[in-house]
DNA sequence: CCTCCACCGGAACGTGAGGAGT
DNA sequence: ACTCCTCACGTTCCGGTGGAGG
């Protein structure tokens, strides 16, 4: 919205120039590992080797449960270590082999099991059809037939279906199986890398699993101000042309997500979107000004997708707050935003839920900060929530409108006559 | 100091969807 | 195909509560 380009006319401008501010944008890529041993993680690689490395000495396997918020380096510190071991591996001629699953795409015990066995066999197995036992057999054949130390890495572990059963299930599964049960296998060793970015995690697991982990935990801290501006500038180097950076540039950045959350990705994009904000709007180097404007452009992608991926029920209720909001009445309260809400539902043909259920999703609203309820009590007026909503109302409408169940209300206006409606 | 409003929020229960096992 | 289970979402019921007004 920063110029007035058509379409065609903003494509053929970027297919045909070249970036003046920007040299190497694979480098500020979030798949972009930069080369040799991430920063500002000395102590936990080394206590993370020191630890895993004993499996060149003995066959006793070696499982340990990584944990940290996101962007703390745990996956990246995770794959360097397995990468090294595996180059020593090969120079011992020594029968490692190891396996990074994703528990975000593969969320329950049958697909993570699926793929193992698809990523070591050469057969492929097929993703259904197939019962955890049989699973187990397939696996069991296949490891027996490989053999050797073999590493698997649950990457994301806090993203498996059901969380009391499942999780503490497929560690004992690929704990156990190759020590114990009618199936052992003597010449395979299984060591287990958990890595989750919930700190409560590790309690919810149950007593068996903590057993068989003992206490090898090893916790990931959030990046500093200072670490988070030495990774920039790790990119920075190679990412720009000469002289791109306005020298308060990359202090901003690291400022501002160090406050926020020491997320080491987030730290990126930020720099990432401030030099497309820059390159934009025209300029000849970036600036904090631009930082800024990346900042505020995140904060709305951020919240946009969070109000797009929310229930119906959700969005019905944040629609009747923006639209109260719209008509200028701010901080009403639970009842006023019910009445509200029951209209918008009438209009709609969906059937309203009760206030008990409206006062839930006010507070499901509350905790991810798109609007605010404050508590308070207008004596013999009774206690209530005052409920404002925290975002422009213009994103927030908009977004809501994408919805084809709320798109019919797109020209809706809340009747008029009576108090807020 | 007591009342009483307009809700808060815990608990128990109902229902339908979807996965696992047979 | 069929039976269990579990879970998310919602309802019903109800005791609890901060503070202006009596």
């Amino acid at each position: 919205m920063e110029n007035n380009k058509t379409a065609p006319e903003i494509i053929s401008f970027l297919s045909e120039t070249k970036s003046k501010i920007i040299k190497t944008p694979e480098i500020l890529q979030e798949r972009y590992i930069p080369p040799g041993p991430p920063i500002h993680r000395s102590k936990e690689i080394t206590e993370m080797a020191e630890y895993i490395a004993q499996i060149f000495r003995s066959n006793i396997p070696r499982h340990c449960f990584i944990y940290g918020k996101m962007g703390t380096g745990k996956t990246i510190v995770t794959k360097y270590i397995i990468q090294e071991i595996l180059k020593k591996a090969k120079d011992q001629s020594k029968n490692i082999h190891t396996h990074m699953i994703n528990c975000k795409l593969n969320r329950t015990i049958n697909s993570i099991l699926a793929n193992i066995i698809n990523n070591l066999s050469t057969t492929s197995v097929g993703t259904r059809g197939y019962t955890i036992d049989e699973r187990i057999d397939q696996l069991a054949a296949v490891l027996n037939k490989i053999s050797g130390h073999f590493i698997f890495v649950l990457d994301e572990v806090d993203n498996i279906a059901d969380a009391q059963k499942d999780q503490t299930d497929i560690f004992y599964i690929l704990t156990r199986m190759a020590t114990t049960g009618e199936k052992i296998l003597p010449d395979v060793t299984i060591s287990v890398i958990s890595i989750s970015n919930d700190l409560k995690f590790y309690d919810t697991l149950d007593g068996r699993i903590k057993s068989t982990f003992g206490q090898t935990e090893f916790i990931f801290p959030p990046y500093n101000a200072a670490q988070l501006q030495d990774i920039l500038k790790q990119r920075a180097t190679q990412a720009f042309h000469e002289n791109m950076l306005d020298p308060s540039v990359l202090p901003l950045c690291a400022a501002i997500i160090a406050q926020e959350s020491g997320d080491a990705r987030r730290v990126i994009e930020l720099l990432r979107n401030a030099a497309e904000v820059a390159e934009r709007r025209n300029k000849e180097k970036i600036t904090e000004d631009d930082v800024r404007g990346a900042q505020a452009k995140m904060e709305i992608d951020r919240v946009t997708a969070t109000i797009e991926t929310l229930p119906v029920q959700h969005k019905i209720v944040l629609y009747g707050i923006a639209m109260n909001s719209e008509n200028g009445y701010d901080r009403l309260t639970t009842g006023e935003n019910y009445d509200t809400y029951k209209n918008v539902c009438k209009k709609t043909g969906l059937d309203a839920i009760t206030l008990r259920r409206f006062s839930d999703i006010v507070s499901e609203l509350d905790t991810i900060n798109i609007i605010s309820a404050r508590l308070v009590s207008y004596g013999r007026g009774g206690k209530t929530r005052e409920i404002t909503l925290a975002f422009p109302i213009g994103e927030v409408k908009e977004t809501l409108m994408q919805d084809a169940t709320l798109n019919v209300l797109r020209h809706y206006k809340l009747p008029r006559g009576s108090g807020f409606f």
